[in-house]
DNA sequence: TTCCGTTGCTAATGCGCATTAGTGCGACAT
DNA sequence: ATGTCGCACTAATGCGCATTAGCAACGGAA
């Protein structure tokens, strides 16, 4: 239409013209109002296999991103990785077709993977299979993690929150509020937040001169002895808070409670938990950031996110005599 | 490395053995192991461009589809978009990198629209630019969209829900418990969706023989004599509950109160007004259904599913005297 | 022996783009 | 008249796959 072949479509395209290959202004000026007039757009597909490069950044997830129900994990992740997204003028692939078989986790490979139309993807969850790692290293897939995770094979590009500083800022001020006898409920280990959440209490613990015990369940807590309670997840702050009713102690005067990990968003219970907050969204901004570092520079950037303390009202000072 | 053909790893692949061209199984056998072993997988844009099938669906949105406040207007419907497309083991691609310019609204088509990667789109809106819908169609880019659309120069492949008929229960239900002067408050246009909850309403209304009117904001409400407000949605419903209050007045006692569209998840009001439940989910589902019947057979699908009625209590009889 | 049919595979091509190595042409110098 | 150079553009190629036409080898029928 333009009276001129497609490889200077291309070139005005993608304003190749200032480099090597050189075209007049008047034939620029042709070609871009018939791109107008028609409204023609190349094709990403083509794009992408000449090009190397895409503009879509995937994104991976172990259960589905748009839940039915129940407290929403990664939403928060997923505002800032939209957020960021749109800024960098990128769309999202979503692999939602990774479900292997029926009722089973999703899987970054399979046979049909798209994983290699984005020109990177971001990886979300709790825990991450290692094999998936390595194999995502070893093919040179470029990916961030949300979330700190171990070496697989190879340092892994990640932005996580970092845990141990939060809990041992916590575990120093429940000492300085008299605590002498602190317990920490959860697994600490699986997921590698959870071992962090753990190692900072141990770490917290031996900086300040307390006495710690890590309790994988709630039995046994309340006789223990412990005055203040550093549960692993909310859910488990919510079921001491709970429990610890039912037996008619009142929090935090009988007993203290620290969330580690405040919630998402209103969850059913109404205690407002001393703990702190993971920066979800800035986690998942920093992700695609990091992202787009990696496709342009390369590297295996790892870096951890501060998690700011909430005051809240369920830890107070240790009570005189029990 | 299996000592073939390019070719020949390309049928075994596609399993297109049985038609034509035959394979035998030995050498089948030798390159499924290969496969394996090296965890091969076809590059998903190479494919696109040669087989002009990629099974990534795009899913359009005028806004973020992960909001950071905001009650989620799109949520409900993405949950059911994702179950489908898993179960068809798609993958779904978000147009996030649609916005024009800052703080403007986001666009279908752009210099750099991603939108033909997907084999086909779902478009979810409020409302949808008639000119991006015209484009649409002529263009012939499959795509359904969420959500009951007028004729863009021909008729629009959608998935809605069935407002009129719902309204007109309503209405039946009101006059069926005495009320005889009815009021409906929304702007009744713009989005087809408010244009059908009135035509609903002024079908109803004519039925039963009630008097109806039609205020487009809450002034004038409480002088008109009504004993039953339609509210276009469940905001207003909330507004109107309040203001009555303010009046003193009781809800429903004095003044029944009907939400035309039920809340997505708990807002902030506690209220249980009586209404319809608009089925998002299951219109999620079935435009990605759609979607895959337009794919494999083309044609210009559109449904309307059923509202179900919400009993609530907001919706008395009449007061005997005012 | 020749001819044909079948089996099992591969060479070649095209999808729509980006990129590289040219090519034709006019201006200018010799 | 001949050579040289820069300008504005194009032909050709490759990206990794699906697809189609075709080819070699072999066996059985004539």
């Amino acid at each position: 239409m333009a009276g001129v072949s497609q490889t200077t479509v291309s070139l005005v395209l993608n304003g190749k013209a200032e480099s090597e290959v050189r075209i007049s202004p008047e034939t620029r000026d042709r070609v871009l109002q018939v791109i107008r007039d028609t409204g023609y757009v190349a094709d990403p597909a083509a794009r992408r296999l000449a090009e190397r490069r895409n503009r879509i950044y995937g994104v991976f997830t172990y259960e589905a991103v748009f839940p039915a129900e129940s407290a929403d994990f990664y939403h928060p992740f997923l505002v800032g990785i939209e957020e960021c997204a749109e800024e960098a003028g990128c769309d999202l692939l979503l692999f939602t077709s990774a479900k292997a078989a029926q009722r089973e986790r999703r899987r970054i490979f399979s046979a049909e993977s798209r994983i290699r139309l984005a020109d990177g993807c971001v990886l979300l969850g709790r825990t991450v299979d290692r094999d998936d790692l390595v194999r995502l290293l070893a093919e040179r897939i470029p990916f961030v993690s949300v979330g700190r995770r171990d070496d697989a094979g190879g340092p892994v590009p990640y932005v996580g929150a970092d845990y141990p500083p939060a809990v041992r800022a916590l575990v120093a001020r429940a000492a300085a509020l008299g605590h002498r006898r602190m317990a920490y409920v959860g697994v600490g280990r699986g997921a590698e937040s959870y071992a962090d959440r753990l190692r900072g209490f141990i770490a917290g613990v031996a900086e300040t001169g307390a006495e710690g015990l890590h309790l994988t369940t709630t039995a046994g807590l309340f006789e223990s002895g412990a005055t203040v309670v550093f549960a692993e997840e909310l859910a488990d702050g919510a079921a001491i808070a709970e429990a610890a009713l039912a037996r008619g102690l009142d929090v935090p005067r009988d007993l203290s409670i620290v969330a580690l990990g405040a919630p998402t968003r209103p969850v059913s219970t109404d205690i407002d938990f001393t703990g702190f907050r993971i920066p979800r969204r800035e986690m998942g901004r920093r992700a695609v950031e990091l992202l787009t570092r990696v496709l342009e520079r390369g590297g295996n950037p790892q870096e951890l996110l501060a998690c700011e303390l909430v005051d809240g009202s369920t830890l107070a000072p240790v009570p005189d005599e029990r």
